[in-house]
DNA sequence: ATTCAGGATGCAAAACTACACAAATAATTA
DNA sequence: TAATTATTTGTGTAGTTTTGCATCCTGAAT
């Protein structure tokens, strides 16, 4: 065989074995270099825990304390958040909605930034009597429930209203 | 009688270091926890190196492989933290939260005029367990704190996130 | 072909970090 | 106040990660 394939075989190895790294600490729970080993090691790579250390140096991938009180190694630039990409082409503004959340007399929607105003006056024009008022913020908004209306009230009546956010109801 | 007098030795001991630790790491170039222990002992904190480690797992401070070749310690969100350093010369954001008040089921944040959205936004990214939901006005934020969570667990998790903001909260 | 340079890797030692345990202290409860 | 429970911390050490060094492979230059 030539020199080419054993480089080629090398190199492919090296960066497959890269590609894999990325892939494994995108999708488990990494939590330790030798746990890392012994997934490649099922997978048919053959390293040593050195490498790793070197690997992921390369690929800059970090050690953080998560907070399930573990220690995880996660991607660089791991920050992304959804964005307004997983719901454009739609026409209903309340998939700007993520989610609802109840606290004494107050509500709390999350919402996808700059569409918090725009779900605020969607629930406004709608008129739930069992809400005193809503205010927005870029990607929150508070509500606050009248008195002698109960949690469920609340939700049932959204619901009534709003069918579509049945599943982001906490 | 000196269990006052002691116990705000310990508690503000505590506080005050998980502070410097935020502001060494923000400002030096910690390559390891040996380093930051120097710096510290330097700067009358008295620790070893496992205190360290656990004060760095508390605060979720990551190890990263960094361009130049060497690993370094790096707060959370290091890329807002980072992109809003730049803001009004001061190191660090909170520095324009001015209190912290709980009532009810509800927090006020007063700020410096105009850094509300900021600091919102700060506390937000957080995630922190014991709130809903943050809402801000020019310099006033309002919180919605979760159910079943009491004000003395919104201000221990408050401080373990913020640690400079320790003598802020009412 | 030989030599030299550079990259990849294993091995083993060094460096570094996390953790179990116990002691001390603080907070809570009786 | 005493007893009980929870928190914080240091010590020692186990566990983990990094690195120096030797080696192997390949490509380039002589």
């Amino acid at each position: 065989m030539n020199e080419k394939f054993i480089k080629a075989h090398w190199m492919e190895s090296k960066n497959q074995r890269l590609a894999h790294i990325s892939d494994i600490i995108q999708n488990e729970q990494v939590t330790s270099q030798e746990q890392l080993l012994k997934t490649l090691l099922s997978q048919g790579f053959a390293v040593t825990q050195a490498t790793l250390s070197r690997d992921l140096k390369k690929l800059k991938i970090a050690k953080v304390p998560s907070t399930d009180g573990t220690y995880q190694y996660v991607l660089p630039n791991s920050s992304v958040s959804a964005s307004m990409s997983d719901f454009s082409g739609s026409s209903n503004i309340l998939n700007g909605l993520i989610s609802v959340e109840l606290s004494a007399n107050m509500g709390v929607i999350k919402t996808i930034p700059a569409f918090s105003s725009t779900i605020s006056a969607a629930i406004d024009s709608r008129k739930l009597k069992s809400l005193a008022g809503t205010i927005a913020g870029d990607d929150t908004i508070f509500f606050v429930i009248r008195e002698k209306f109960s949690h469920s009230d609340v939700k049932k009546e959204l619901i009534e209203k709003f069918p579509e956010l049945e599943n982001k109801l906490k």
